[in-house]
DNA sequence: GTAAAAATGTTGCATTTGCAACAAATTGAT
DNA sequence: ATCAATTTGTTGCAAATGCAACATTTTTAC
């Protein structure tokens, strides 16, 4: 798992912490956190807790984008806060932690090793969220429910393996997917009729392969 | 535009590649760059030419993702290339900077401040991508076509204008949307027809605003 | 300028999907 | 253990969409 931190003694993260002048806040469940860090170039590490980043469209629609866990990152150079458009909801007690993104180039830092390393993981993960989100894109732009369906089983599927267990709820997937869940529901019986897959809870076998 | 160069000289450019030990590929028209620097942790820039990003999923279906034209970059930061789903292919003759991913982060770069501005440059252009990755996304997960055009119009509309520009071909458009052709051409007549839109060429008026 | 290729416009039809509404099952809190 | 809240299962139906096929227009190449 990708962290900011991975490879940094906990001494060095804390000269980091100084270096880069970050703050910690604490945020309850159900809350949006933007409107506390608005206004600032940063990036936010979620250091305890979950919050789903939404987006909200000209119509006053939200669209899901990503549930953020421990270790996860977002901000300006994620999830482009400088629009209007993005609300990041707390689903528990969450605190996150801010780094203001124009001290990451000031000079005065790059001669740190562990700087340089924070700079390598920052890469790798936004390297990571790249490709999920290229993921979701090429999951999106197929035009039946059961090739969505496909096309997340074969991203997600355990290597080696024909099991795909679910980090969410089968309405999340719907949501994810960009379809209605009773629809989806109706097509997973479907498949799971025609002998193409095989749901418990949430794993699913595909028997195809 | 953003530009990985933008605030560096042609000097400092070109000492620049001396020190990240970039190459310089030409591709003919109508070619996958994609093997020539496979195997490979990279960075590339479109120095001239331009190329579309393709994706192939586990049925051989291929995905538009991304046209590259001049001084856009791609590489393991922007469309991991590290699995082996992604084509680039020329759309003319194209050359293409190959910077070396790893020695990015090589402790004797840092203290060249022409470094620093590019490693800078080279994050607002990850920020921009991610932008135009989550306006994608927002797009697809709308249901309708219609829904679809009217958040695309939305996030590509000309600031303080009613009016959108295409940057490519209506085909193309559809793609983007990942919406059947003809289907849209209907919904953008029924659009039409309502007032709500009109269009000449390329142009597209947004009435409803 | 001309022919070929690509893009756009149009339409009928079968299929897929969203939507709504409700029942059943599961999960969570106290 | 029990009740409430959430999630899941199910289905009829109307609407939206993909697909195919073909005409027309525009663009490109020589």
């Amino acid at each position: 798992m990708a962290s900011l931190f991975k490879g940094i003694s906990e001494k060095d993260k804390y000269k980091l912490f100084t270096l880069l002048r970050t703050h910690v806040y604490t945020f309850d469940v159900n809350v949006d956190i933007i409107p506390t860090i608005k206004n600032e170039n940063i990036i936010g590490i979620i250091d305890e807790g979950n919050a789903d980043i939404i987006r909200i469209n000209y119509n006053g629609d939200k669209t899901f984008i990503e549930n953020l866990g421990k270790d996860d990152i977002f901000g300006t150079l994620i999830s482009a806060l400088y629009n209007n458009e993005i609300s990041i909801i707390t689903k528990e007690k969450t605190s996150v932690i801010i780094i203001d993104y124009k001290r990451l180039m000031m000079e005065d830092n790059i001669n740190k090793k562990f700087f340089n390393i924070f700079m390598q993981n920052l890469f790798t993960i936004l390297n990571d969220k790249m490709k999920e989100k290229n993921d979701r894109i090429s999951i999106l732009t197929n035009k039946t429910i059961r090739n969505r369906l496909l096309e997340y089983f074969s991203v997600n599927i355990t290597k080696g393996s024909k099991y795909v267990y679910l980090p969410f709820t089968f309405s999340e997937l719907a949501n994810y997917l960009g379809v209605d869940r009773s629809a989806m529901a109706r097509e997973l019986k479907y498949m799971k009729d025609e002998g193409f897959i095989e749901v418990k809870g949430k794993r699913i076998t595909c028997l195809y392969l």
